[in-house]
DNA sequence: GAAATAGTTTGATCAATGTCGAACTGATAG
DNA sequence: CTATCAGTTCGACATTGATCAAACTATTTC
C-alpha cells in the first residue's frame, strides 16, 4: 500500500470513528494510561466481554482502527493489547484547528 | 466517561467527515473567512462546479453535513451559502484532546 | 497432549451509502 | 412571461458495511 494523500488518510480515520462501537473502543484506548505494570483493560478480550457484539465483529472493528492508523495492537501472551497511535490523533486535531 | 448522547453526536459528525467529497466540502467551508461583504466561494453552486459529482449528490452531501451539525446553510437570493458551525468543530477537537 | 481461553477467517445476510438521471421548485434576468 | 440558473426530490442501482455462526489458529493451563 502506497502512501495515501492526507485527506485520504483523514477521511479513512474519520470513517473508522464513524461507527459507534468503534468510537467507543477508540475512546477507551485513548483514555487508558499508556503503560502500566499490571495492564488492566484495553485488551481485546475486554471489548469482547463488555460490548454487545460478538468476537468476530470486535476483531473486525479492531482491524479497521489499525488500518486507519488510529491504534496499534501487540500480542502479549494470550492477549492482544491495544495502544493509541498518538500521531494520528494529533493529525486529526490539527485538521480541526 | 462521556454521555451516550454525545457519543452519538460525535459518531454522526465523524461519519459525515468520512466521505472524501464531504471532507473536501467541509474543508473549504472551514478555511473560508467567516463574514465578508462580497461573499465569494462557499456557495453550493461552486461545489457543484468544482467537484466531480453531480448536483443531486452535492445537495445530498450538504444535507448530511448540516444534519451532522457541522455546517449550516442560508439562502441568499439565488444562492445557498454555507457556514461553519464552530461549536461542533470545537466539540470534535475536545474529543481528541 | 487435552481442555480451555483468546482471537481470526470465511461466508452469508441484510442495511446503509454514494451516485446518477429525470423531473421538480424557486429566484433572477431579459 | 419565459428562459435560465440554482438547487431539491425521487426512484433506481451498485457498492460497501455491520453483524453473526461456524470453523479455524494460537497460547496457556492442567
Amino acid at each position: 500500500m502506497v502512501k495515501p494523500r492526507q485527506d485520504e488518510r483523514l477521511s479513512r480515520a474519520f470513517k473508522a470513528l464513524s461507527n459507534p462501537t468503534r468510537l467507543r473502543i477508540y475512546q477507551q484506548i485513548k483514555n487508558k494510561p499508556a503503560s502500566e505494570p499490571t495492564d488492566t483493560g484495553c485488551k481485546l478480550v475486554d471489548f469482547i466481554n463488555s460490548l454487545k457484539v460478538g468476537a468476530p465483529t470486535v476483531s473486525h472493528h479492531i482491524k479497521e482502527l489499525v488500518n486507519a492508523g488510529l491504534i496499534r495492537v501487540e500480542r502479549q501472551g494470550k492477549f492482544m493489547n491495544c495502544y493509541l497511535e498518538e500521531d494520528m490523533k494529533e493529525e486529526l486535531r490539527r485538521f480541526l484547528e
